[in-house]
DNA sequence: GCGCAACCTTAAGCCAATATTAAGCGGCCC
DNA sequence: GGGCCGCTTAATATTGGCTTAAGGTTGCGC
């Protein structure tokens, strides 16, 4: 899962980022309302939490911005300021949530995960792909109904794929999905990641698109 | 457990805080019926005090919108007045039982224990998982026959557990089930008592699945 | 078939997450 | 008010995941 979080309090953004960086979330973060539309108009994030207090471009121009060009991903807003006009108005303008400064970090968390379940299409967070089973809030697999023991990164990108089985990801999208802009990934850590993960379930679940990405192959068997 | 209470008056607040404190319960308050609302839309508690007259938004429309969401969580009402027309719409909204004020702290710690034993599904508060027997109302534990003295914060986690042995209950949850909002548990306090949960069990009992949170072992054994 | 590029496999070191241990604090019972 | 018990915190140890790098293998164009 990639967060884009949109702040421009620093000390803010780190406690923010080590906070979800323990839950497995990949996070980006900007501090400036124009990078921020660019951002979301470039590139595809699962949630952004977005401070409605930004210098250059204010958080509610982003976030109309965002909705005008046809995006649903969930936006949970952080203010500070409670005034009920505005949180009426963020709610108004397309937000999915607001959280009002200063709140709890486990808070944070907790609605963050709600809205990504809600987006995710509802209630049971469960996938179902028949031979195989995640369970996103336990981030449990089951394969053949007995449990199989997966990292958070092995996890994270099992469940990318099994998003959407037999579509192609390319091997961008997914070392993007894992690290973000942060670190340049000089290195094959993700097909490490899809060794592991053949390894721990059964070759023939992940194919290889030569010079393009990944996919799972929906109707493979061990 | 974790309780809700949403009541305005400070005081009252503070004297049903301690007296299911040492029930061993995790309490969260609130004293106003909107924040009582997105919060019961947001967490899951596994009873609701909810005192009738609130400012903001009534007791009565935060029951109703609860009942519309569908949720099933136990609610008991507190109020002051004593109309009969009160008690019956607030059974008739979906309330599970009501106490007029003021009441006796030990009738209220009774009703809380009854409904939630009858939210439990289960008459007898005997939880047994084979070689472990759990008995809620003495908050003790039997492992092999023999009674084990666990401390309230240790039964609390080991009942949480077992009540669905082999699921994986994520780290959040139980740190929320533990302490709720108030404290910010900065530190590892949730291990400590794993582990000695583990040292006065033992150590297979709990299962850790790295970055997510621990699990019940159902067929581990000594 | 040859050679290159893309990808796979393996293993080792580093670092973060969790376990362990111990000490200090605070409430509660006598 | 003193002592005990449980809770939290902190410091240290250990475990296990992540990354990296090096060498092996496969597929593809010529």
């Amino acid at each position: 899962m990639r967060l884009l979080l949109i702040e421009d309090d620093a000390s803010l953004r780190e406690g923010i980022r080590t906070a979800l960086k323990s839950e497995g979330y990949t996070l980006d973060s900007l501090s400036d309302g124009l990078q921020a539309v660019h951002a979301l108009q470039h590139e595809v994030f699962d949630l952004v939490l977005l401070d409605l207090g930004l210098p250059g471009l204010d958080g509610l121009s982003v976030l109309k911005t965002l909705r005008a060009d046809g995006k649903a991903t969930p936006v949970l807003i952080l203010t500070a300021r409670d005034a009920v006009t505005d949180r009426i108005t963020g709610l108004d303008s397309g937000a999915d949530d607001y959280l009002i400064k200063p709140f709890e970090i486990t808070e944070l968390k907790a609605r963050i995960r709600a809205l990504l379940r809600r987006s995710a299409g509802r209630a049971n967070s469960q996938l179902d792909l028949g031979i195989l089973r995640l369970d996103v809030n336990s981030q449990s697999v089951f394969f053949q109904e007995a449990p199989v023991s997966l990292t958070r990164r092995e996890f994270a990108l099992l469940h990318e794929l099994a998003h959407q089985p037999g579509h192609v990801f390319t091997r961008d999208h997914l070392q993007q999905l894992l690290y973000g802009w942060d670190d340049d990934v000089e290195s094959n850590a993700l097909e490490v990641h899809v060794h592991h993960l053949r390894k721990k379930l059964f070759p023939g679940l992940i194919r290889t698109l030569r010079g393009v990405g990944y996919a799972l192959d929906k109707d493979a068997r061990p």
